[in-house]
RNA sequence: GGAGAGGUGGCUGAGUGGUUGAAAGCGCUCCCCUGCUAAGGGAGUAUGUGGUAAUCCCGCAUCGAGGGUUCGAAUCCCUCCCUCUCCGCCA
C-alpha cells in the first residue's frame, strides 16, 4: 500500500512512476474518491460531534422528550452518513490495495524482462566433453510418473540419493545463514489466513495463483516463506533496537501456477510444490538499501560455496513484481538449457508491505513503518536441478559439490 | 469434540448504561530536592484518523472482531476469533 499522504498531495509522480511497470494509476478517480471520503467524514463528524453534545444534555436534564426526539432523528441520520463513508471507505481501500509499489530511481526501465539488466557474471561456465543431459533424466527416473499419480501433474516424488541430497540441500543452507550470516531460524504454519496475505500483497490481486483450503475456509497454503515471516511481526510496534531482524526459514512452497501451462513442464523449475529457504529482513527505513545488498551477498554465498555459475540481474521496471521497490535475481547456470534461470529473487518492498501489514517500530519522531525485504536463499528445488545438471558425468551420473560430501 | 471462565492503555488491574479515553499501581520522560547512591516531591505519558501545510488547536473513532438494542454501550443482546481450566481424543 502506497502513502496516503503522497497519494494526495503529489498524484501525478506516483503515477509517472507507476507507468513505468505499465500500471495506470487513474489520478482523476483517485481525486475523486478522495473528495468524496472527505465531504462524507466531515459531514459524518459534524453530525456525530452535534449528538454525542445532545445525549450528554440529555443525561443531565432528566428525560427531557424534546431533546430526546431530536436526538433520535439525528442519530438515524449518522446511522446513515456511516453507511455513506463505509461504502466509500470500501471503494478506497479496494483502490489503494490494488495499486503496486512505487519503482526505486535506480531501476531500469523497461517493459518486460527483455530490458532487465546483467549486474555481473560469477563463476566458470561447465565445459563438457559431451552432451550434458537435462535434469529431468535424472529426476524422471525417480519419480517414474508417480508424482502426477498420488496428486497431479507438475508434483515430483524423489527417492533414494536425490530425496538424501535434496533434504542436505536444505540443511546446508540453512546452516550457511544461521551461523555465518547471522540470521534466525524459523519454523511457521505452512497454512496463512487471507489477512497475513494481504499484508505481503499476494492477496487481494494475485488468489488464482494459490492453492486453497476449501470453500468456506479462509486459509491457504502458503506459496513462500515470505508470508508467514513477514506476518510475524503483524500489528506490532518494535523496538528501534531490535532492527533489523533477521530470519531464514526453510518451508514447502505452495503455488497454482495457473496460466502457465506449457512451461518447463519437464524437471524441476516449475512445480506446484518446492521447498524454499527463505531470508527475510525488518529494518529501519534508513537502512533498507544497504540491508538489500547484504541479503543479495547472503544469498549469492550459496550459489558460490555450491560452486555453481550464476549471475546477478537486476529486473527491469515491467518485470518488477508487484509488492517490490527494487529486485535482483541471481540466475544460475542450467547447461542442458544453454542459459541462466531463475534460482532467488531478492526484494526490497520498501515500506509497502509494512503500511498493509500494520508494521511499525518506535522512534523519536513517533510510530514509523518499518522496510521489509526477502529473497530465497536458495530455492531447494532448483538448486538440485543445477546441481544435477553441472555436476554430471559422461556414465550418466553425476557427482557431489564440496560443501556437500560432510553432509551426505 | 464436550463443559466452564475470560479477553480493558507498555505492563498489572478497576470499572455492569451517562463529562470514562477510561481509576489505581508499576514502568517511562522531564523538573525540583537531597554533597554520590537510595528515598522523596511535582508535572507529563495510548493509537489511528479528519479539519489544516503544521510536533500547537479542535473534532471523530478505538476497551478481541463484526453486527444489534438505546438519545447514549467497555458496560445489555447476537455471531465469530482467541486465551485459560477440566473432560475426551491424539503424533
Amino acid at each position: 500500500m502506497l502513502d496516503k499522504k503522497l497519494l494526495i498531495k503529489s498524484p501525478e509522480i506516483v503515477k509517472k512512476n507507476l507507468s513505468s511497470r505499465g500500471y495506470i494509476f487513474d489520478d482523476d478517480q483517485w481525486i475523486k474518491l478522495e473528495e468524496e471520503r472527505k465531504i462524507a467524514q466531515v459531514n459524518l463528524e459534524t453530525n456525530q460531534e452535534n449528538l454525542n453534545k445532545l445525549s450528554k444534555e440529555i443525561s443531565k436534564s432528566k428525560d427531557d422528550e424534546s431533546l430526546k426526539d431530536q436526538a433520535s432523528s439525528l442519530s438515524t441520520l449518522v446511522k446513515q452518513d456511516k453507511e455513506i463513508l463505509q461504502s466509500i471507505q470500501n471503494n478506497i481501500d479496494e483502490f489503494l490495495l490494488d495499486i503496486p509499489n512505487l519503482i526505486d530511481k535506480s531501476v531500469p526501465v523497461g517493459e518486460d524482462e527483455s530490458s532487465n539488466e546483467i549486474i555481473e557474471e560469477i563463476g566458470d561456465l561447465p565445459n563438457f566433453s559431451f552432451e550434458p543431459k537435462a535434469h529431468s533424466f535424472f529426476i524422471d527416473k525417480t519419480d517414474e510418473g508417480r508424482g502426477a499419480k498420488i496428486a497431479k501433474s507438475r508434483f515430483t516424488v524423489l527417492s533414494g540419493e536425490l530425496a538424501k541430497l535434496h533434504r542436505v540441500i536444505g540443511q546446508f543452507m540453512i546452516d550457511t545463514h544461521t551461523n555465518d550470516h547471522g540470521y534466525e531460524e524459523l519454523y511457521v504454519p505452512y497454512v496463512v489466513n487471507k489477512t497475513s496475505l494481504v499484508g505481503t500483497g499476494q492477496l487481494p490481486k494475485f488468489e488464482e495463483d494459490l492453492f486453497k483450503l476449501g470453500e468456506k475456509s479462509d486459509l491457504y497454503l502458503v506459496p513462500t516463506a515470505e508470508v508467514p515471516v513477514t506476518n510475524l511481526h503483524r500489528d506490532e510496534k518494535l523496538n528501534f533496537e531490535q532492527l533489523p531482524l533477521k530470519y531464514v526459514c526453510h518451508s514447502p512452497c505452495f503455488r497454482s501456477e495457473a496460466g502457465s501451462y506449457g512451461k518447463d513442464t519437464k524437471g524441476l523449475i516449475r512445480q506446484h510444490q518446492f521447498d524454499k529457504v527463505e531470508l527475510v529482513k525488518i529494518c529501519h527505513p534508513d537502512k533498507s538499501e544497504e540491508e538489500h545488498v547484504k541479503l543479495i551477498e547472503d544469498a549469492s554465498k550459496i550459489l558460490e560455496l555450491l560452486e555453481l555459475p550464476y549471475r546477478k540481474v537486476v529486473l527491469s521496471s515491467g518485470d518488477t513484481g508487484f509488492s517490490a521497490s527494487k529486485t535482483i535475481d541471481l540466475e544460475v547456470w542450467f547447461p542442458s538449457q544453454n542459459a541462466y534461470r531463475e534460482i532467488s529473487s531478492c526484494s526490497n518492498f520498501t515500506d509497502f508491505q509494512s503500511r498493509r501489514a500494520n508494521l511499525k517500530f518506535k522512534s523519536k519522531k513517533g510510530n514509523e513503518f518499518c522496510h521489509t525485504l526477502n529473497g530465497s536463499g536458495l530455492a531447494v528445488g532448483r538448486t538440485l536441478a543445477a546441481i544435477l545438471e553441472n555436476y554430471q558425468t559422461e556414465d550418466e551420473n553425476f557427482i557431489y559439490p564440496k560443501v556437500l560430501k560432510n553432509y551426505i
